[in-house]
DNA sequence: GTCAATAATATGCATGCGCTTATCGTAAGT
DNA sequence: ACTTACGATAAGCGCATGCATATTATTGAC
């Protein structure tokens, strides 16, 4: 195996991350949910979350931030954010069945894309693309830390 | 198989991105490039190109916001900038010797550090990700939304 | 009962982005 | 000559981001 000549996974990564988001971004005006609403919704449909700074670490967002979209995702029903009554200082966080509905309607129609572009692919590379963006995106951020640091 | 469980490609990439951009950013800093001004050195050390709005679509700039970015590099001697005789509107942009160092130094840090995040992968799973991340970054932007078109 | 810590929230700041418009010098077609 | 088109540049807009700070309600420890 040649010196592995490549350009940056980063420099190759940047252009296909703002095609993933284009493919999104409609799909995702259908329902009347932003990317964040998203991406909150898919957090809460896995499990129930305690407090909002949990959830907004969870998906790597800003607590002060999120606090918008889940205005807007409880506005539309799709969540509920009620006060915990052992401590009245969080609000629990759940999903709703419309709020699951509407985010299997986006998972679906986003996975429905995606899969056309994956079917450019050789089956080998496929597997082993989502597999290794699997892996990689499971690692704790400390990991990557460590991995990225000294010379 | 089963029916392929797994997150959205864009919300695996996301945080990836984030630790890549992460990762380089501290070998950019020591040598006082930007990302973008990094992006324009590697597209030059390919090959010269005649404009600078050809330059901007070939890395996915905006020609506008290029612009500063020249001038840093130009500034630092990494790059040349030369009126074409032929038509005088022109910049004929072409890396330098100097550019071409700070580059390759670049590369090779950022290199390393990528190499110490593949090391974790399982090297068939490796192979893929990057041919597939290498296909799919190739793709024309046409044949993109082609893809992601339509329902 | 007082006080320090905590969750949610509001607000402001600096940055960078993609986009648009305008200007200026230059080219090229008629 | 006149007009149209083009390349580089400057300036500004609207938006989202990460970050930092302040406020309010609530809790728990002392």
């Amino acid at each position: 195996m040649q010196p592995d000549d490549r350009r940056d996974l980063a420099a190759m990564m940047y252009p296909l991350m703002r095609a993933l988001v284009a493919v999104e971004l409609p799909v995702l005006a259908e329902r009347g949910v932003s990317m964040w609403g998203y991406s909150v919704l898919t957090a809460l449909d896995r499990t129930p979350i305690r407090t909002q700074a949990a959830l907004a670490e969870a998906i790597g967002a800003d607590k002060t931030r999120i606090i918008g979209t889940l205005d807007e995702l409880q506005g539309a029903g799709l969540i509920s954010r009620t006060p915990d009554p052992g401590d009245r200082r969080v609000r629990l966080l759940a999903i709703t069945d419309d709020g699951r509905r509407v985010r299997r309607a986006v998972a679906a129609g986003i996975r429905a894309r995606e899969e056309r572009l994956l079917a450019t692919l050789p089956a080998g590379d496929r597997r082993g693309f989502v597999r290794a963006l699997q892996a990689l995106s499971a690692l704790p951020p400390a990991e990557l830390e460590s991995l990225a640091g000294g010379e």
